[in-house]
DNA sequence: TCTGGGGTCCTTAACCAA
DNA sequence: TCTGTTGGTTAAGGACCC
């Protein structure tokens, strides 16, 4: 998908259609998640301090993340490539393999094109949203078409034409080459795909190491047979916080483990999973990041297990001069689901949130008063609530709308929805204002009467309707196929 | 006013057992 | 019994990805 997180935001609010949107945390130590065209435009990038960004493009909308309405867009989305093939890869919320050749979709590129096409028409029908394909013979090269494809369109690399393709594209094309690598690359003299083919398979591997020199190699080369995929085990559950103002407070800091801690142990059991190592994760004043675990006899999924584990790493790490991030983690994982486990931990759970809240009130004030990480909690207390800058609201007398920001006491809505042809009105109201109260997002396109029922959506035939046909033709364009990402 | 959050995989070192 | 090898596990860190 392009730009997807801002995209979805702007298929949300008519009013920003067109201007930069910048999506990602809003805090003082926040980043960009994602900008949209108009906002790229202005330099800003993914993964950018929200500082900078404010400073390239001081007039954008800026905007918290809203999991929830991309969650269910990523859902029809991959509800639409689940027609295609069962063989489905999701790399996350917004792009995806699809093996094509499994599917009996496509085997020849004018077959994989019009199924890419259609794609990208039903996508657009049943989200309102743009999306990328990118076609090859293996996931490398449809993941590099999508990225050339963007935005809006597809690109298909042919058979064959893939070395002469590659060979002047700069390393950091290739997937697995991030900034170290990339610079390893450059101060031995390689600079384009081509230089690694050339330096040979030996020379990469005393480089950078056997696995990854040996795949490099072979991707210089053109050659990827990695599969499709369609589901993969979770291997570790985490939660982590940034804190708007480094902690000194030993206390504090151990407060906020335990804090982590359950946080994880909820995820851990939401996910059907127990775990038997604790992985505490420190980020210090200087950025210096440093990891404690510790492996118990066998796995858990108790709150209060995990929380002393946690504690007992903590308890060597050294953090004077302050802390800028925690985070708690559990690898190690089983499939642990068991009825009266789960109902016990969930009573001790409880137990200790409560026992945890009155510990954190008798506390002393750390010397800093830090604002822990913006936790979007809703608070029932309406004097508390806080009205996160893009979130969906409705007002008992204006109707629905959204956050355009808070502060100060206010809160400015502008009531407007996906359907609004024109731009909404903009009404401040006190943060306590009684008719306000907090809403879900809205679907971005009405429903179609077909997408409803489940068939297949404005001009697709449905695919049960073909038989896969012979896997001998092997691997041509439509074998693999990228969406893009944010 | 620098640098999020949630993951995966790889490498190295230390230790233990066979 | 001593020494060396191998292999598994644990711990820590680093790179990379979206």
């Amino acid at each position: 998908m392009d730009a997807f997180f801002a995209a979805a935001e702007q298929a949300s609010k008519p009013s920003l259609r067109g201007k930069p949107v910048i999506v990602g945390g809003l805090g003082p130590r926040g980043v960009v998640s994602t900008a949209s065209y108009e906002a790229r435009r202005f330099g800003v990038r993914s993964a950018m301090p929200m500082a900078q960004a404010r400073r390239l493009c001081p007039n954008a909308a800026y905007l918290v993340p809203r999991f929830q309405l991309y969650r269910t867009v990523s859902e029809q989305v991959m509800e639409l490539l689940g027609r295609l093939s069962p063989l489905v890869e999701p790399l996350s919320l917004d792009e995806a393999f699809v093996d094509l050749e499994a599917g009996g979709v496509a085997f020849g590129s004018a077959a994989a094109r019009e199924a890419g096409e259609r794609l990208r028409r039903d996508i657009r029908a049943v989200t309102g949203l743009s999306g990328s394909v990118g076609l090859a013979g293996s996931k490398m090269l449809a993941k590099i078409a999508s990225e050339q494809a963007k935005p809006d369109g597809l690109v298909l690399i042919e058979p064959g034409t893939e070395r002469g393709l590659l060979a002047p594209m700069p390393v950091r094309t290739l997937p697995g080459v991030g900034p170290a690598t990339g610079e390893h690359l450059r101060r031995a003299g390689m600079t384009t795909v081509a230089d690694l083919a050339e330096a040979g398979e030996d020379e990469l591997v005393r480089l950078l190491g056997k696995s990854h020199g040996a795949s490099l190699y072979r991707m210089a080369a053109g050659h990827d047979d990695r599969p499709v995929v369609a589901e993969r085990d979770t291997k570790s559950v985490s939660v982590e916080d940034t804190f708007d103002v480094d902690l000194h407070d030993r206390v504090r800091i151990m407060t906020e483990v335990g804090r982590l801690a359950d946080r994880c142990v909820q995820r851990l059991r939401a996910s059907g999973h127990s775990g038997r190592t604790i992985v505490l994760k420190v980020r210090r004043y200087d950025f210096s990041t440093l990891t404690r675990s510790e492996t118990l006899r066998g796995p858990t999924d108790d709150p209060g297990v995990v929380r002393e584990a946690a504690g007992r790493l903590l308890d060597s790490v050294d953090t004077t001069g302050g802390v800028r991030l925690l985070g708690v983690g559990v690898s190690g994982l089983a499939d642990y689901t068991q009825e009266d486990l789960f109902a016990q931990a969930a009573e001790e759970l409880a137990a200790e949130e409560r026992a945890g809240e009155g510990r954190a009130e008798e506390q002393p004030e750390g010397e800093e008063t830090p604002t822990a990480a913006a936790q979007a909690e809703p608070v029932e207390d309406p004097a508390q609530r806080r009205w996160l800058a893009g979130h969906d609201v409705t007002h008992a007398e204006y109707g629905p709308g959204w956050v355009q920001g808070s502060g100060v006491g206010r809160v400015t809505v502008r009531f407007e929805t996906p359907t609004s042809l024109v731009p909404g009105r903009v009404r401040t109201f006190r943060v306590d204002d009684p008719g306000l109260a907090p809403s879900e997002p809205l679907p971005l396109v009405e429903k179609l009467a077909t997408a409803a029922e489940g068939e297949a959506p404005v001009g697709q035939e449905s695919p049960l309707a073909r038989r896969p046909k012979s896997r001998s033709e092997g691997g041509g364009p439509g074998s693999g196929a990228a969406m893009s990402r944010p």
